[in-house]
RNA sequence: UGGCCCGUGGUCUAAUGGCAGGACACCGGUCUUUGGAACCGGCGGUGGUGGUUCGAAUCCACCCGGGCCAACCA
């Protein structure tokens, strides 16, 4: 089976990185965190795929917590939902269930902390005016009127918000973080709101209920969570999330949030505010209606969960916002589906064949294998076979278009498992509508038998009229033309949209008499058609009704349709976009960066030093004049050692990029160490990329360059013997690449200098190593 | 418009300064009593421009494009 390998993916990095550093003790507890308040969907099954998938791998836990911390919209029903979904993909939370709802007291008493050091107040202006003071994102917030009550009055109000004493909307509590904040959700965001609402397990307990922001990282704190995993749209909420928990007090290792790009698929819909409307217009038939993408349509369509698991593992986890297309889930269910189904066969939209010179008293029945000769399982049934048969409308063609390879007037075709017939007449009614079909039958091809003589390279499916089972056949295609999540506007009518052939049915279907038996569930193949089960709700009493779960490939169909060029999405970058080459004139420069310098002299001095004196260029001159803290590291270090360019391209491309986050200040040395390692490249005590990893620890660990180019063993060879040596052992390492690069993949060398670095552990001077190879790989 | 995040074949995703690889889709072929499956082969990509480096998808700068954020939702 076609399965990427899994654990690459940059959360699973982050995993495995913390689990070898023991940062938690090598504990993982991951956890899925859904709201109670509607049904699962696809994209949820992704996220419960990537949290139960992680604990496992990891020997770690992954805790169901229901994330119930607003008492509207949430009921027992979907907590109920939740579990039977999980299970149903395959997931195991064990004992660790947990409700948000459940931790009201200890989220009480956390608010109370953040009151008594005074990062938290009780604001008792309107929503309206909140809003309003809160500025926008091009302006700052303003303080409003309650912004710096006492703590013990603050203390006082939440008290009493708490007993009730107030109406809906009289307070909320608000962080009291910064205002002028670039990210608004740290413009004193509400931490609880009043609400006289009864709550679906607390009752009436409570009449203020805590935020999403801070509710949430208390709950992995109070459940000692490693990894928190969200979805992207977090990602701003982060800085709160840390926030709060540093200011309540709890210290690391404590969890962490990070966050992945969501599941959208195309053709489909998949935000629960987006599948209640479909549901309450009744354009589906309810949540669990086939053609919606909740777990519990796709579970009624017939979709293994496997399948489900398996196309989690094919699309992966990373950071890039994007639409996957929905073919993968169908290959992903025929994959699973074409090992497991036994296949029957069916007559979707039948017409008759009369078989002349067959006996009409006469039945003989044929024994069908169910699989196939390449899937390796067992069992056959028995198949009756009489003088009047079902086909396929769409198998017999009057008229064929070359390359038909079925039923046409005159020409033959294989019964599957039975005889090759030949189609002698064809009978119609007054108005001229074809009514049956008059063959004869070969009785030598019988069971499958060659024939002598010609060639017959069709086979169809058909069912005994006598007996055929009729049965309900509904056929489901995606409920959306070409609408990904991401392309519908706010607002817009979604039903408009809806695929109007999204559901086809055949009432009068025809199926072999053997699926009566079938075990209930059973997933079957009817041939050359799809992959089918019974209904699991219609399809329970005495009515047959059978589900589409996902069609076969059909390659005639698209060798037919000629298919026109497929449908783009009219957003989203579907069309390359293509710059025009920007040669500036005056070089572009950051407008911080130039505010900076406006507002100080000395750093607009030093622009003007640097880039006429020192004869930098404008961009490094511009980025080492950002701040004092960047000039005055780089003065320092060419008061070490004096070559401008140099210094100046260590700081502005390797330091810059080494940095990260952090910022020059935070550092465990000073310009005067960049000077020294500068120094000792240019020297040729070690090569630039051995500076490179020295600058690295240095980073991390801090030291004196001297020393650590000795430690880390970096002093360069530049023995020309001793490196000839190690290259031509790297030469007879890789024999089929040295023929590879003399054939012409000059890329190659890059790959030989890399291999002559690994030797020396980064000790070879790469540009004698690279000449070196280029000579020696010529003859 | 401010901040944060993200750009790799048609689609999803690897490569963590050293061979741009895999999967789906597509195209061709072999095989076939399913126009299925399997097998073989093919097409096709680092958003752009500069810079750093022996070497850049990867580091730096600018530009372009996309997403998120101004609920007392989550």
């Amino acid at each position: 089976m076609a399965s990427p390998k899994p654990g690459t993916d940059f959360i699973r990095q982050i995993v495995t990185e913390d689990t070898e550093n023991g940062r938690y003790g090598g504990r993982v507890v991951t956890r899925f965190p859904p709201e109670p308040n509607g049904y699962m969907h696809i994209g949820h099954a992704k996220s419960v795929c990537l949290n139960f998938g992680i604990a496992k791998e990891f020997g770690g836990v992954c805790h169901l917590r229901y994330d119930d911390t607003n008492p509207e919209g949430e009921n027992e029903e979907f907590v109920l939902g939740f579990q039977e979904d999980i299970r149903w993909l395959g997931f195991d939370w064990g004992e660790n269930l947990y409700f948000a709802s459940d931790y009201f007291e200890r989220m009480y008493d956390s608010a109370v902390i953040l009151i008594e050091k005074g990062l938290a107040y009780v604001d008792s202006e309107s929503e309206e005016e909140i809003r309003e003071r809160r500025g926008s994102v091009t302006k700052a917030g303003t303080p409003g009127r309650y912004r710096d009550r006492t703590v013990d009055e603050n203390l006082d109000l939440f008290c009493r918000m708490r007993e009730g004493e107030f109406e809906g909307g009289a307070h909320v509590l608000r962080a009291k973080i910064d205002l002028e904040s670039s990210n608004m959700l740290m413009r004193d965001p509400v931490l609880y709101r009043i609400r006289h609402a009864t709550h679906y397990r607390q009752g009436d307990e409570w009449c203020i209920y805590p935020m999403y922001d801070y509710a949430h990282c208390l709950e992995d704190a109070f459940e000692d969570v490693t990894h928190s995993i969200c979805t992207l749209e977090f990602e701003n909420n982060r800085e709160l999330y840390d926030w709060v928990l540093d200011n309540v007090g709890f210290e690391e290792p404590r969890t962490h949030q990070y966050e992945f790009a969501r599941l959208d698929l195309e053709h489909a819909v998949l935000s629960k505010r987006r599948i209640i409307p479909l549901v309450e217009a009744g354009v589906v038939s309810g949540w669990d209606d086939p053609r919606l993408s909740t777990v519990r349509g796709i579970r009624r369509r017939g979709v293994p969960p496997e399948a489900i698991r398996l196309f989690c593992e094919m699309i992966g986890v990373a950071k890039a916002q994007s639409v996957v297309d929905i073919g993968k889930l169908d290959y992903a269910i025929r994959e699973v589906l074409n090992q497991s189904a036994p296949r029957v066969m069916a007559v979707l939209d039948p017409i008759k064949i009369v078989l002349t010179d067959y006996p009409d008293d006469q039945v003989e029945e044929f024994e069908a294998p169910y699989f196939p000769h390449d899937v390796p399982r067992e069992g056959t049934r028995m198949v009756p076979f009489s003088n009047e048969l079902f086909i396929e409308r769409t198998d017999f063609e009057e008229d064929p278009p070359s390359g038909f390879r079925r039923l046409v007037p005159g020409g033959e075709v294989r019964l599957r498992h039975a005889y090759v017939i030949r189609c002698e007449k064809i009978i119609r009614d007054e108005a001229g509508r074809l009514v049956e079909l008059h063959c004869s039958h070969d009785s030598e091809s019988r069971g499958g038998k060659g024939v002598v003589g010609r060639k017959v390279k069709g086979t169809i499916q058909w069912v005994s009229a006598a007996h055929a089972l009729t049965a309900e056949i509904r056929l489901y295609d995606h409920l959306f033309l070409e609408i990904p999540e991401t392309d519908l506007d706010e607002g817009e009518d979604i039903i408009s949209r809806i695929n109007p052939d999204s559901l086809r049915v055949f009432k009068e279907a025809k199926v072999e008499p053997s699926v009566r038996d079938s075990l209930p569930g059973t997933r079957y193949q009817f041939e050359r058609t799809g992959y089918f089960w019974k209904d699991p709700i219609d399809g329970l009493g005495e009515e047959l009704v059978f589900n589409r779960i996902v069609s076969l490939k059909d390659s005639w169909s698209r060798t037919t349709a000629k298919s026109g060029p497929k449908v783009t999405r009219s957003k989203s970058g579907s069309e390359k976009v293509v710059n025009e080459p920007i040669k500036p004139e005056t070089p572009k420069v950051n407008e911080s960066r130039e505010a900076a310098r406006a507002a100080d002299p000395q750093l607009m001095a030093c622009f003007d030093r640097y880039s006429n004196e020192l004869g930098l260029t404008w961009e490094q001159a511009d980025l080492l004049t950002a701040s004092p803290e960047v000039s005055e590291f780089f003065d320092k270090a060419l008061a070490v050692y004096d070559e401008p360019a140099e210094v100046a391209g260590w700081l502005t491309t390797d330091l810059r990029g080494l940095l990260g986050v952090r910022s020059l200040k935070d550092l465990a040395f000073d310009g005067e160490a960049l000077g020294q390692l500068v120094a000792l490249v240019a020297a040729d005590r070690i090569s630039r990329r051995a500076g490179k990893d020295v600058l690295a620890r240095m980073i991390d660990e801090g030291g004196d360059p001297d020393q650590l180019i000795v430690q880390m063993g970096l002093e360069k060879v530049s023995d020309l013997t001793a490196l000839e040596s190690v290259i031509e052992e790297v030469l007879r390492a890789w024999p089929e690449k040295v023929i590879e690069y003399r054939a012409g993949k000059s890329g190659l060398i890059g790959m030989f200098v890399g291999e002559v670095m690994k030797e020396t552990n980064g000790a070879a001077d790469p540009k004698v190593a690279r000449e070196l190879l280029l000579k020696k790989l010529q003859g």
